[in-house]
RNA sequence: GCGCCCGUAGCUCAGCUGGAUAGAGCUUCGGCCUCCGAAGCCGAAGGUCAGAGGUUCGAAUCCUCUCGGGCGUACCA
């Protein structure tokens, strides 16, 4: 509980091969006068910018620094002091740069023995320590669950498994948008023009249209707002009455509605803690606000000042009628999830838009001086954009009406699949659990592709073509692998009997399964599940290439051996790519 | 107005926190299935990294300004 939150100082998951390097590096840093400490800060060893130039770089500026040599005259001695070994090949200067490259045969043996065993970091770490919590999806109750709430969902639930396979204990919340007046001006409209029986039919899409149905008519009618704003106060008064029995069905018949995205979806959560949950946590937190001496009167609202932090727009608390805001619950939620969860780090994964929210509620934490404040991130994302009739990018929209419900994106992948199968693949079994595992990987991996700020460009030409930089090429990688496996018709080889310098020549292959780790990593570091799906996509190019110029089951014993342990864990390690952005890899498709 | 984000090939984007000749995919063009899956591979074409200054050995990356686009700016979430 003391314990400060604190940026995720994670253990490295450094390759037994870097170690070496490193370690080697050093040694003879010190052998040439440099102290430890130093040399430890300034030994930066990076991957090449040009995969030529060999598998690991040091630019020696900083070194060269530290005894008074020039960088070039410092990389030859340095180059030169290094005494390959059974695992290091050679180290040699560039101008000012060092490259290292490592014993083919200890490379492959050291990536594929890891992969085979599933060992940190191709497989999930023993734990780091470390507590996460992540707060994503968080639809509101009574409305289509949207492309748009696909973002959160899919990002965070990567998120989720990402800092699970590195050792994280995670917390997954689903901050249900359960609570609040668009919830209360849902129940007006129903209470003027609802319907019961049509309400029994499909009651999100019918409360949706309700829903849009008030936004229309409370432009030309604000008392609609007056009113809404008393069925919210008569919820939040805890009384059992017609509001909360409403609010119950909503609530109840929502959740239900969700599930059918979420298991398309593949994502779960530890917990589905909605605003409500909160709803008798509020008055708790107003407390502690109070006693910190932040909370000041504005307007008859109860407000924190933010100007000191360079904000300008104050943190409002609790409005002049005197009920509360979105601000009061995501400040009981830091306040619960951190006796509840003790995490190091909370990420909320919402959307760019809300930027402003998050620092206000990092800002109050910090006037207050709670350590949580430290802990609190926002993971912002851009928005999912389509093209309009001249062209351009603007808010997704169908092309009949404004908001669309997730499942028939889904549908409309899953049935271009069906189409694609149908063309290339009509023999497959089982199509239709293919077509679904395909289609929808489709659309979640163009989620994950780009960095999450970018907005999604979503358009249909994209997503028909399965080419390329895509969900179904890493997935086809798969199958073909799978493939080879299978026609090989037996068990592939244990690692202790491979020949590893058989694989001399699938360098590139090995190096970009060597990177996994520190990608994983850096994903985790930066919220980024993007570099997770780069990663992906460039082991597949790799092992695509691969297979073209080098036969697996046709070749020499020796030579089959070694090369189907190296299918087995690509498909292996690519499934395990896959499986952290929440795909599937079928044996085939 | 103020604040934040984005601007890299025709299009969509990478570029691992300041390093070597700026890389992919799509599109276009040209090759590759008697050979483990062509949803694939190989090659070609395509660039004033929005613009101008600055910082230093070195800038797409850091700082300042300008331009363009987006988002946000107290009783919604």
């Amino acid at each position: 509980m003391k314990d400060r939150p604190c940026r995720a100082t994670v253990f490295s998951p450094m390759s037994e091969l870097h170690r070496h390097l490193r370690l080697k590096a050093l040694s003879v840093l010190q052998s040439m006068g440099l102290p430890e400490a130093a040399a430890e800060a300034a030994l930066r060893l990076e991957p090449p910018k040009n995969k030529d130039h060999g598998d690991v770089a040091l630019g020696t500026f900083a070194l060269a620094k530290l005894v008074g040599k020039t960088p070039p005259q410092f990389a030859a001695e340095f180059a030169q002091q290094i005494v390959a070994d059974g695992v290091l090949a050679s180290a040699a200067a560039a101008g000012p740069f060092v490259n290292f490259k490592f014993q083919r045969a200890a490379l492959a043996k050291d990536v594929l023995t890891m992969v085979m065993r599933g060992a940190a970091p191709y497989g999930i770490a023993a734990s780091n320590g470390q507590v996460v919590v992540i707060d994503y999806s968080s639809p509101n109750i009574a409305k289509p669950f949207h492309i748009g709430h696909m973002r959160s969902t899919v990002i965070g639930g990567a998120l989720r498994r990402i800092h699970r396979h590195l050792g994280a204990t995670v917390h997954g919340i689903n901050h249900l948008g359960d609570w609040g007046m668009p919830f209360a001006k849902m129940m007006t409209a129903y209470m003027h023009w609802g319907d019961e029986t049509e309400l029994a039919k499909a009651p999100m899409r019918y409360m949706f249209e309700l829903y849009k149905r008030y936004s229309k008519e409370a432009k030309d009618n604000p008392a609609l707002d007056d009113e809404a704003a008393k069925h919210f106060q008569a919820l939040e008064s805890g009384v059992d009455n017609q509001e909360r029995r409403m609010w119950q069905f909503l609530r109840d018949e929502s959740l239900k509605a969700f599930q059918g995205p979420y298991d398309r979806l593949a994502v779960t959560f530890d917990a589905i803690t909605g605003e409500s949950f909160f709803e008798d946590k509020m008055e708790a937190a107003m407390q502690r606000v109070v006693q910190s001496g932040v909370l000041e009167l504005s307007d008859g609202a109860e407000v924190v000042w933010l100007k000191e932090l360079g904000i300008k727009e104050p943190c409002l608390l609790r409005k002049r009628d005197g009920t509360t805001l979105y601000h009061t619950r995501d400040l009981a939620a830091a306040f619960y999830r951190e006796s509840t969860y003790h995490p190091n780090r909370i990420l909320y994964v919402v959307g760019a838009e809300q930027k402003l929210h998050f620092d206000q509620l990092k800002g109050v934490l910090t006037r207050m001086k709670e350590p949580i404040a430290l802990a609190v991130e926002h993971v912002p994302f851009g928005l999912v954009l389509s093209k309009n009739p001249e062209s351009k990018w603007e808010k997704f929209a169908s092309r009949a009406g404004n908001a669309v419900f997730l499942d028939e994106i889904l549908d409309e992948a899953v049935q271009k699949v069906r189409q694609v199968i149908a063309e290339k693949n009509p023999e497959l079994e089982d199509k239709e659990k293919v077509a679904e595992q395909v289609g929808v990987s489709a659309i979640i991996f163009n989620d994950l592709k780009n960095s999450r700020i970018k907005d999604v460009k979503f358009d249909w030409e994209t997503m028909l073509n399965f080419e390329g930089e895509t969900g179904p090429y890493v997935q086809y990688a798969c199958a073909r692998l799978s493939g080879i496996l299978r026609k090989a018709e037996q068990a592939v080889p244990d690692a202790s009997k491979i020949d590893f310098a058989q694989l001399a020549d699938a360098e590139r292959v090995l190096l970009t399964m060597l990177d996994f780790g520190s990608a994983v990593q850096r994903a985790a570091e930066q919220s980024e599940p993007s570099i997770v799906t780069a990663q992906v996509i460039a082991l597949a190019g790799e092992i695509h290439s691969y297979l073209r110029d080098h036969h697996v089951l046709g070749a020499e014993p020796a030579v089959r051996d070694a090369r189907l342990l190296l299918v087995d864990a690509a498909r292996r390690l690519l499934t395990t790519g896959l499986s952290l952005l929440g795909i599937p890899a079928p044996e085939r498709m």
